[in-house]
Formats: structure tokens, C-alpha cells, sequence
DNA sequence: CTGTTAGCGCCTTCAC
DNA sequence: GTGAAGGCGCTAACAG
């Protein structure tokens, strides 16, 4: 059924090991012996199993990256960047990824996944938005955005404070005084300090801080959608909401929407993290960009000088964030 | 540094094999070994090594979905729908992917990439469009698309022919006679159906089929782009370019613009598969929705299928085209 | 230069 | 109900 370097060492009547030293590109081969297992390698197509290789030599040449979820678009563009990176670099890459998971079960299922990874198939692991708090660090690991406790490995992290701060002056410059926001997952560092940005923009301009206009929410669609229903029937609803990322900002247009309530003409809508698709919402969303491909092909650059022991510059690399104005957003 | 099985052993002071037993949960463990166990593979949050177990046991539970470029969206579709079924049959994904390559050495990798996961990390894969003449069908596979001669595996594929009759209907409809094709790999299904629905489209029209109209890409933007440059320096160049695909038909458009040709005004262009994109083209792309989503989607249900053992309904799953007019085509 | 030996971490008989 | 032994496919010493 499957090919095995036993199939091959016989087939070119050479021992296993030689068979292996061809495979490795060792050197003290006769080129005699070499070419003739390489055909044979090629006439039966084989190659060696991932499996197998990997459990007895430390290097697979594959990098990881573990995401709970590919279905949100964020990932997606993760996974863009560390192919980029990947293709520059000549290693391949595995996306790992399961059934969607929320809380204790996502946290468990993070470190279950490194711990059947690591040492096994794959040279270096990529995280996203990790929520369990300690993640190992023994071994090469690279974090996009991280836990808020998790400050000791490696990771690329936007600037998530000077982000909410940019949009925050804009809805206030925009006439905007009740302006509510809806968090992120709250032990990831993006969230808590886009949560900082937007209480320190209210700050600046004198504006008191409403706990009523601050909800929880968890970066999905629904998330925002709930939120928004709950937001617009408070007693005094904002006049602008201002979700921790695109996804939750969607959900807060749909939820509008529903409920007849035009925007922007009565509701100001603004999101992070400039997904593609932030720019056909209806109206198109205005929200920060971060380059997400780029975090994604950083992230993977990182991990990559750390499996082959290059040093890195800093541990934690900060990627620009960017406030860019479209529609969903109008002076009162 | 990594915790084995023999760790989990010692801790709970037990044999390596009690603690597989419990792990793959196996009758005949008394209850108080087996919470002891499983108390301790808990505390030491120990997850048995995928390489490892891989090897000994035939069920991982992860399909694997092997793909030559993450870039493409169509791929980006396909690991979507690809999730969604996973998500719902309870198995784990890995998207294996490594650096872009071409003809023959692509064909070598796909190939590769089979032999390293089959029987090792994986119950079965899929291939996207896959290059290669020959793929093993000793094991579970599915391919969406497929090589032209690899009709013996299953695969899921769009009706590529009724869909570019469809355009070829559309456009001699608004007046155009001169409508140029760029093909996508000339091995593949989809490429050669497309382009015969383009000859037939002719054909009942009782338009002569000009063969300086038809250009050969290879799925990819800047084949677009190329060809339409020497397409539109013929001597008689079309009114009208149909590419096998939106990735070409965008290269089409940029090609189009540089050369100072207005669009629609001057050129109509039509593209295939709908990706996202595509809405956001300027101008917004005429095209065939083929539900790239679902096709990763049944794919990947029609293999959890045959590695449970189940039979096929039938081996070539048809996924329905859609044209959808958008602005990038014009009256004559 | 090449073959032999010894495991990597795990699962699977086969004893007890 | 549990442990010991053997081997999956491969690489890394160690001999020769």
C-alpha cells in the first residue's frame, strides 16, 4: 500500500541507511550508490512520512500554525502572510485547525494542540489569539496578539492603544459624547488595550466613562449583534458604537439594520482590524487597519530565525495601526 | 521538555499501556485507574504526539487538505467549506501547503505531499486542482477539480461547460463576435470544459472559432495579464475576453487599464469561479458563481464518508454555475 | 563509503 | 484489569 524506505533500500538492494543518508543529502554517498537510489526514489514516487521522520530527527522544515477557527477572516489573512513567509523562506507549512470552540474548552484545545505538535511534526508553532494563559515556552513559539498574562515569548502585537485612541478622537471630533464600545475576548491584549484607548480617549476630552455603554463581547458576528440589541435599548443609547473588531462592528450593523435604525444618519458604526470585507458593508466600514497579512507573515519570519537560532531583535514586535475613514460614521 | 506517554505512566504510577488504554478508551480499565489517569494527563496537560500515534494507529481523525497555494482565494474558499464540514463531523484539518510552484515540479510535489501524509498523519486528504496525470487511489482521497485523465477517484467539480456556454450566450447576446478565451491549466477539467462552452458558444452562434482568440494561462493573475496585452495587440482584436477564471480576469482588467482601454466601454470582460473579489473589481466583475464554499465543503464530506467506511453516492459530485452580471460587460 | 544497532512515542497482541 | 514485549518508519551513532 504505502511506499517505505524499506521498499526502497530494497528495490535498489542497498541498506535503509543508505537509503536514508540519500534522502538527508549526506555527504559520504558514492555518487554511483546515490544515483541509483535517487532512481528508485523517483520510479516508486516515494517519500519518507512526516510521521516517522519527524519523530526521530528534530527538524521538519514545517511550521504550525494553530488557529481555532479559519472560518473568521482575521485567520485567513494570518494564513496569507506565514505562506508568504514561508514561500520567501522554503519551509511548509501546516494549518492546524478544529471544531470551533469558546472559553475553558478553546484554552484546553490551545494546548493540547501544541503539546501533539510540538516536538512531533513541526519545527515551530504560530499561534492566534491565544486564550490560555501560560502557553509553553520551551520550544519555538510565536503569538499573534496574546494573552493579557502571557507577556513571556514572542509576539506580534498591533498598536492597539494608539488605534482606538485615533478613532476615539474622530467620533468625539465628530460631535459624539455617548459612545459605547463592545470588547473583545477580555484576557487578549488587543482587546484590553483597545477597551484602555477608547476610556483614555473619553478621558481626554472631559467625557465621563458610562460602565452602561461598555459591553463584553467575544469578536464575533453574534457577539456584536447581541451587544448592539442591548446597547440601543438602554434608557440613554449611544449614539455611536465602537466595536473591538470588524467582525463584532458587522454584527452591530446587522443588528441596526433589524431594527430600523439607519446608519449612519442615526448611529455611528466603527470596527478594528480593516478586514477586507469591512469595505462592502453596507455602508462600508470605518475602522483601523492593521495589516493583518503583514502580522501574519512577521509572525512566521519570527518563529522562523528562532527555529534556526538567529537571535531576534525584540520579543515582541508592535505593528502599526491606521484609522481609515469610510461611511459609517457622520457628525451630530 | 515534552511530556510522553511514559511521563503520564510514571506519575500515576501505571504501565505505558494502561495509560494508551484510557487514552483511546478502551473497555477494561477499572474506574479508579482510569480517573487516575486521566487526572494526571490533566495535570501534566499531556496530548499524545500526532507523529507518534499516527504511525501506530490507522484513525488519526484529521483530514488533511493539500493544496499548492494559499494565496488563491479560490483555495481560501475551499479551506473554508472544508472547515465547516469538519466542524460539523467532529475531525481536526490540516491545511498542508508549501511554496508556489509550477508545472512538472508542482505535479512532484502534489504526489509528495500524498506519500508524506498517507497512512501517516492523516485518514484521507484532499487535492485542489490537482496537476498530476496519476494519483494513488489505494487510500481515501478526493480531489475538487481534477486532471483531465483522472477520472478514477472521486472528485467534486463544477459544470464548467454549461457555465461558459452561459457567457458565451451572454455576451453574443449584447453583440460581441470577436470574444477572446484565456484558458487556466490545459490539464485540467475545469480549464478544457470552460473552453469547449466557449467553442460551443461559437459554434451555435455560427461563429467561426478564431485560434489567435484563445490564449493559454494557467489560472493565475499575471497570466491574465500577459495575454491580454498579446491578445490586444492582434491585429484584429476582441471586443470581448472571457478568462477561465476571476484571478485572470482581474490581471485582464489591470492589463486593460494600463493600456488606456476603458472598461466596459471598449472591452468586455467576463471571469469564473465568483470570489470575493470579484464584487470589488473596477468595474465590478461579470462571472459564474460556482459556490467555491460548498465544493470544499462536500469534498470534504464525501471523504469523512469513505474513511468511515460508507459508500458514495456517486464518485463525481456536480456543483451548479450561476452567472452573475455585474459592470464589466457592454452592448455592442 | 556502507551496514548494523538502537531507539523516537505510541498501540497492540499476549501473557498473567 | 494490567504489564511486558514487539514493531510502525525512520535517523543517528557505531562499527567495519
Amino acid at each position: 500500500l504505502t511506499v517505505t524506505i524499506q521498499d526502497v533500500a530494497k528495490a535498489a538492494g542497498v541498506s535503509v541507511s543508505t537509503v536514508s543518508r540519500v534522502l538527508n543529502d549526506k555527504a559520504d554517498v558514492a555518487p554511483d550508490t546515490y544515483r541509483k537510489v535517487q532512481g528508485v526514489i523517483n520510479q516508486l514516487s516515494y517519500s519518507s512520512s512526516l510521521a516517522a521522520k519527524s519523530m526521530r530527527s528534530r527538524r521538519t522544515n514545517v511550521i504550525g500554525l494553530v488557529t481555532n477557527n479559519v472560518k473568521e477572516p482575521f485567520n485567513i489573512e494570518i494564513i496569507r502572510g506565514a505562506n508568504r513567509a514561508i514561500d520567501q523562506y522554503g519551509y511548509d507549512l501546516i494549518v492546524y485547525t478544529g471544531q470551533h470552540k469558546v472559553g475553558k474548552e478553546r484554552e484546553a484545545w490551545e494546548l493540547r494542540q501544541i503539546a501533539r505538535l510540538n516536538g512531533s511534526l513541526t519545527d515551530g508553532i504560530i499561534m492566534t489569539a491565544p486564550l490560555a494563559k501560560a502557553l509553553p515556552t520551551t520550544f519555538p513559539l510565536v503569538a499573534i496578539d496574546s494573552h493579557l498574562d502571557g507577556f513571556d515569548f514572542p509576539a506580534v502585537i498591533a498598536t492597539n492603544h494608539a488605534g482606538a485612541l485615533q478613532v476615539m478622537t474622530y467620533l468625539i471630533g465628530l460631535g459624539h459624547r455617548h459612545i459605547a464600545f463592545i470588547s473583545g475576548h477580555p484576557y487578549l491584549q488587543s482587546s484590553a488595550r483597545r477597551l484602555e484607548g477608547y476610556q483614555e480617549g473619553l478621558r481626554r476630552a472631559n467625557i465621563p466613562i458610562r460602565p452602561d455603554l461598555i459591553e463584553t463581547g467575544d469578536y464575533s458576528r453574534p457577539a456584536g449583534y447581541h451587544c448592539t440589541h442591548r446597547l440601543l435599548n438602554r434608557p440613554s443609547p449611544p449614539t455611536a458604537i465602537f466595536a473591538a473588531n470588524d467582525a463584532m462592528a458587522i454584527g452591530v450593523l446587522k443588528a441596526a439594520q433589524e431594527m430600523g435604525i439607519p446608519i449612519p444618519d442615526e448611529l455611528s458604526v466603527v470596527g478594528f482590524d480593516n478586514i477586507p470585507q469591512a469595505m462592502n458593508t453596507d455602508p462600508p466600514l470605518t475602522t483601523v487597519d492593521q495589516s493583518i497579512e503583514e502580522m501574519g507573515y512577521i509572525a512566521t519570519k519570527m518563529l522562523i530565525q528562532i527555529v534556526q537560532g538567529e537571535p531576534l531583535e525584540r520579543e515582541i514586535h508592535k505593528v502599526q495601526t491606521q484609522l481609515i475613514i469610510r461611511d459609517s460614521c457622520r457628525a451630530i
